[in-house]
DNA sequence: CTACCTTGACTGAATTTTCAGTTCGGTGCA
DNA sequence: TGCACCGAACTGAAAATTCAGTCAAGGTAG
């Protein structure tokens, strides 16, 4: 019902996530995904579209995971929406973990192929402006040009935070204190 | 003079900032080093050790390279210096995207390679104490628990604000006046 | 002085390893 | 009948790593 095709993104998600885009081999692949090679080369064009496409996957589906939202509990304040989003992606889960990685992944790749920017731009644009409409409901007299500067500025810290964390050199629960006091700052400066 | 050994550490931090520690050929180093890819196995033991030895190498010339103040012109207040400090990082000259390119990539790597992260963590603690120190002369009363904080944060911020800029979503001047915001934020907060 | 050795830097040309990508006979199933 | 798939061998090329030696500088015994 997933689809195996489906399930060849997600388990190249998985091994992004372990190795690094440059460490995915695709015979790991097809041994994560519980398939054959053949298959692999069967849904995709060549090991480029299977990270192209895996990519595109892994923004997509980091979208909609940030927006996983609203569960039936009391309905939380902008300023606690606001910290939960953002430390969200500060935790040690697997699924963070793999999402962090991979993200942190897309980022570097970025850097040396062109053609991963365009859905790398798009998808920190969504998020971004995602944060900045949380931020306006906490300040809303806060100038639109402030509040996107804010949110950007928070969204790349905590990137910058999620590699040192993920690269070992910072204990998640100092990021997570950072990732806070970082947010305080940022709503204290909103208000003249 | 210079030694054919550093010679060849320069040239891999070229190709690095050109291709990343992903796309580094032995060969395209040895011809960037004008050198025979056995002399690099000669000086080095195997591929790793050249990105090893290169990123130590590099992370000890980013040191120097932020170090480079005082030049006979009148001193700088604290704040002026913190500003060029970390505005420095954020320039296109080929020298800085150079040593920003390379950075970046030391810590994407790292996240694969655990080897890469001793380094890594002496290097990054060091700038951070820099960046304190500067701060605890904007403000003298603050706690050292903050003043560390603060300066986390901003070298952070630097780190995912310069991944952004070379990864062509964020214009290098939008990126300076973030990064210039985020200092005002910070220097505010450690006031009480 | 000189013939001989040693050593460190260096090279060109292999050799070996590692992968992406292909092929093909075959299976289950709708 | 044809689509989705397996598996395992195979090819070809790109890279990493090694090897057998050259060359120059310096030392040293006779």
């Amino acid at each position: 019902m997933a689809g195996r095709r489906t399930a060849i993104m997600e388990a190249a998600a998985r091994v992004i996530a372990r190795r690094g885009v440059r460490g995915l081999r695709v015979e790991e692949l097809a041994a994560e995904a519980g398939v054959s090679t053949a298959l692999i080369y069967y849904h995709f064009k060549d090991r480029t579209g299977i990270l192209r496409q895996t990519l595109e996957f892994i923004s997509d589906r980091a979208e909609r995971y940030t927006r996983q939202q609203e569960a039936g509990s009391e309905p939380l304040s902008a300023r606690e929406e606001l910290e939960q989003s953002l430390l969200l992606e500060l935790q040690d889960t697997p699924e963070v973990r793999e999402n962090s990685t991979a993200w942190g992944e897309l980022r570097a790749s970025a850097v040396f192929e062109p053609d991963l920017r365009e859905d790398l731009a798009r998808a920190t644009l969504v998020w971004v402006q995602e944060i900045a409409e949380i931020l306006g409901r906490i300040q809303p007299m806060g100038s639109a040009v402030a509040l996107a500067g804010a949110a950007e500025r928070l969204t790349a810290l905590l990137e910058g935070l999620s590699v040192r964390w993920l690269s070992g050199g910072l204990p998640l629960d100092h990021a997570r204190a950072l990732m806070a006091a970082g947010i305080d700052a940022e709503i204290a400066r909103l208000r003249p």
